[in-house]
DNA sequence: AGCACGCCGACT
DNA sequence: GTCGGCGTGCTC
């Protein structure tokens, strides 16, 4: 038997399968999905097996045996390898690049070497002075076992030479394995007797000095539950040597016992019943109920304003899909995902819930991973990694606040969680439910019929097969009003002589919550902006010397740090260029705004959430807790005040300046914007008190701003779509951004130019029509190159060119072919090159 | 990605 | 005459 490996190299010359013959002794445990040891290239590494097969396709002389098989259950299924294939093929990334992204980083096997004194090896070897005084070799002799390569660098940094060259020459064997990043975290437990009435016999008859021996058998007696040895100490003040002694003489057994790392230990979550659902939650719960109880595929886009009560029935439809035994899936933004949501999961579905989410430890995240895995959970609720959650029969895959940016990974597998859903789903039979009360474009338009058939994506409806359904929740639980939304032309203010950030009418709405002791949430939306330096002398701003982007100031260090590549200094005392002393750091603004607070509201309680003061693990989790307790009057900060808090009694939401984000130079600017106003102004009035808002804008005409401020969302489609059309931008086409980068300029030239000329020649060979305002259903259009918008990253240059293509228009394979056009015989690549195919920022 | 093999400068 | 620089090439 062959298998089918993908080594852990991901470059475009080793990314596909190697064959390895399968040992006798594994035969029948390797199978699809295997992650194994492999020697490759003179070294071992990890690799997933993703076939089976009779015969090699190269020489069987060639083959190497499979290593080491490392884990005992395949930590990915079939459909899982199958789905990796998929996204490898959609997003143009080595297939190992998405196979390790299903799986915990736990789980990603580095080798480690260790050596033995050989048994056989000739002594006349090591008779030979140069060794035989050598300070490694009396250690590695020294030491009862193997010894472990790193241990050895470590400690004989400068002998590196000499045991490689002992290893050569046979007289230390070295043996390779693949060790994980983590392992299973094991604790040593005490069990209590099997025979209670022998043991209480012997009990009566212990030899009397042995007094504390007698204390932990009694315990064991009284207790009959395992215990973990650590605890039995303590709780009987005695030590392990005691327990042993007991366990000796054969009346407990202590046992290595795996243990789970739970994140949400010692916290009880209130069980919840469901909820009596509203008639608009209800005509939405039974679609929803008919395409599970039929296991069907099918993809629901739910659009439903702030507020309309989606959580209940995304509970309650997960309820449904559990009754079918399958599993569900919950996708939720990172920054949504607070312990108020988990609170919901966890109160309904209890122990059966597993989290996923990049602030758990990797440990935690592992063990979670493993009761998915094992089948000890039914429901997953994380961001966008958990679309991979190991279940084995998917019903239902529910993906909220579906518009969030947050879903598109930014590094490679730079995949859509959406998108992935949604080819997850249709392998299991499962459907996708698509949350919003502001839902993306692209899907809104791949759901109803806003698009005339010719001037619909093709392949964006083929992505969800029989399209999207699209179902409306238009009204609030209890038929709460939404809050009132007052628009504040700041050009206004400053011609009345205000020139405080906070107009009249919003210091004056302050005011009033202040004293009627509600609480208000202030958004600072300041969407690509961070702390820099600028010297007010002579406008220079202290930039990384690697790449063309201004440092970001932190201010608890007094640090500049660099985003993309790390580079960090010290914050200048003085202007590097002119001396000045008038060196200013640009803060945060949130800070700027909490002083002018303080200032203007003495005595004001502000909680302010930003970089910042969230960066600690659990701080963001404590300011919230705090604000629900009331312990503050105002919660100020940036995007993530505007996501998914439900407190009653805010009941004012400000918004300090709309347009911060209205300008950015990225075709979804006024999309953003209108999310983030509408998101935002739902956090007020969710409960008996009314709400109000109040945006503050130099731009009260804008459409983004002026739809936001009527909740109109079909108004903003309409109008945006307009604009989307014109420009030829999704979800009138579909985009790809290659990003090509080198250290030589001139290379990188050469090398963009000759990418955009190939794919212009295969698109016009392929006899794809080429022009923007063709009426057909075909087109591909090549952009570039250009210098990206961020120059030069890590001392590299970098261009871009960008592919517009709609319907089967084929782009990503003239695409690969392009590529493969431009690389060398192995496959690599002139210059580095990063493809990002419907790219969710283009900035 | 590594690591090996392979062809040209500063040392014993 | 050798040690070693890192430029292509391959890894089942």
């Amino acid at each position: 038997m062959i298998a089918k490996v993908i080594v852990d190299v991901p470059s475009r010359a080793t990314d596909r399968p190697f064959d390895y013959a399968i040992p006798a002794d594994l035969y029948g445990w390797v199978e699809i999905g295997s992650r194994v040891g492999v020697p490759f290239g003179g070294r071992v590494l990890q690799g997933f097996v993703i076939g089976l097969a009779e015969f090699a396709d190269i020489d069987e002389s060639k083959l190497k045996p499979i290593a080491e098989l490392l884990d005992h259950i395949p930590p990915l299924s079939p459909d899982l390898v199958e789905l990796a294939q998929w996204i490898s093929d959609k997003y143009c990334c080595a297939l190992t690049t998405a196979l390790q992204a299903m799986i915990p980083s736990a789980l990603k096997g580095k080798a480690d070497s260790v050596v033995t004194l050989s048994e056989d090896e000739d002594t006349a070897l090591f008779s030979n002075a140069v060794y035989s005084e050598a300070p490694w070799l009396a250690y590695i002799r020294a030491s009862s076992g193997p010894v472990r390569m790193a241990a050895l660098q470590e400690r004989f940094p400068a002998d590196a030479a000499a045991i490689k060259q002992a290893v050569k020459l046979g007289a230390l064997t070295e043996q390779v394995s693949i060790r994980d990043r983590l392992a299973v975290r094991k604790a040593l437990t005490v069990f209590p007797p099997e025979q209670a009435a022998l043991a209480q016999e012997a009990l009566a008859n212990y030899p009397a000095r042995a007094a504390k021996q007698r204390d932990v058998l009694r315990y064991m007696l009284e207790h009959p539950e395992p215990i973990a040895l650590t605890a039995l100490v303590e709780a009987l003040s005695t030590t392990s040597a005691t327990i042993r002694a007991v366990a000796d003489k054969g009346w407990i057994t202590i046992r290595e016992v795996e243990q789970q790392r739970d994140p949400y230990a010692g916290r009880d979550f209130k069980q919840t019943e469901p909820l009596p659902l509203t008639e608009g939650q209800q005509a939405v719960y039974e679609e929803i109920a008919e395409a599970l109880d039929a296991e069907s595929s099918r993809v629901f886009l739910l659009h439903g304003v702030t507020g309309s009560g989606k959580t209940e029935v995304y509970l309650q439809t997960i309820e449904r899909c559990l009754q079918h035994e399958r599993q569900a899936i919950v996708l939720v933004p990172e920054i949504a995902l607070t312990p108020q949501m988990v609170e919901r999961f966890k109160g309904r579905f209890g122990d059966s819930v597993a989290v996923l989410h990049s602030r758990l430890s990797s440990g935690e995240r592992y063990d979670e991973w493993r009761k998915i895995r094992e089948g000890r959970a039914q429901v997953a609720v994380g961001a966008r990694s958990a679309v991979f959650a190991p279940f084995p029969r998917v019903g239902l895959i529910i993906i909220d606040e579906e518009h969030e940016s947050s879903y598109k990974q930014e590094e490679s597998p730079k995949y859509h969680a959406r998108d992935v859903a949604v080819r997850r789903a249709r392998q299991h039979g499962a459907s996708v439910v698509l949350g919003s009360a502001t839902p993306s474009l692209e899907s809104y338009a791949a759901a109803s019929r806003v698009l005339s058939p010719t001037q619909t994506d093709a392949s964006a409806s083929s992505r969800t097969p029989g399209g999207a359904a699209l179902l409306a929740m238009p009204n609030r639980v209890g038929n709460r009003p939404l809050p009132k939304v007052h628009l504040i032309d700041m050009r206004e203010e400053l011609k009345a002589g205000n020139r405080s950030m906070f107009s009249r009418q919003l210091h004056e709405a302050l005011l009033d919550r202040l004293e009627k002791g509600e609480q208000s949430v202030l958004l600072l939306n300041r969407r690509g902006y961070s702390t820099f330096v600028m010297c007010r002398s002579c406008g220079y701003t202290a930039q990384c010397p690697h790449c063309d982007i201004s440092l970001t100031y932190h201010q608890k260090s007094r640090v500049m740090r660099c985003h993309y590549c790390g580079h960090a200094e010290q914050a200048p005392e003085k202007c590097p260029s002119c001396e000045s002393e008038h060196i200013r750091f640009f803060g945060t603004g949130t800070q700027r705004v909490e002083e002018e607070l303080a200032k203007l509201f003495p005595g004001i309680r502000v909680i302010r959430m930003d970089v910042d003061t969230t960066t600690e693990k659990g701080s963001h989790e404590k300011w919230l807790t705090m604000f629900g307790e009331r312990k503050a009057d105002v919660l100020l900060g940036t995007q993530m005040v505007a996501k998914g808090l439900d407190f009653p009694y805010v009941t004012l939401v400000g918004v300090i300046a709309a347009d911060t984000s209205l300008h950015l130079p990225d075709f979804r600017a006024a999309e953003k914007t209108f999310q983030l106003l509408t998101q935002v102004a739902g956090r007020a009035g969710r409960h008996e008190l009314p709400g109000e808002v109040v945006i503050q804008t130099y731009n009260p005409d804008h459409y983004a701003i002026v739809t936001a401020q009527h909740h109109d969302y079909a108004g903003f489609v309409q109008e945006e779509l307009k604009h989307r059309r014109f420009m030829s931008y999704p979800p009138f086409c579909r985009l790809i951004v290659v990003t090509l980068s080198d250290e030589q300029l001139t290379h990188l030239i050469t090398a963009g130019d000759k990418l955009a000329a190939t794919l212009r020649q295969l698109a016009y060979e392929s006899g794809v029509k080429g022009s923007i305002d063709s009426d057909g259903t075909r087109f591909i259009d090549i952009l570039g190159p250009v210098a990206s918008p961020i120059p030069r990253m890590k001392d590299r240059y970098r261009f871009q060119c960008m592919v517009k293509y709609r319907g089967n228009a084929g782009a990503i394979e003239l695409l690969k072919k392009a590529i493969a056009m431009l690389s060398g015989p192995q496959g690599q690549p002139p210059v580095q090159l990063s493809v990002d195919v419907d790219p969710q920022v283009i900035l």
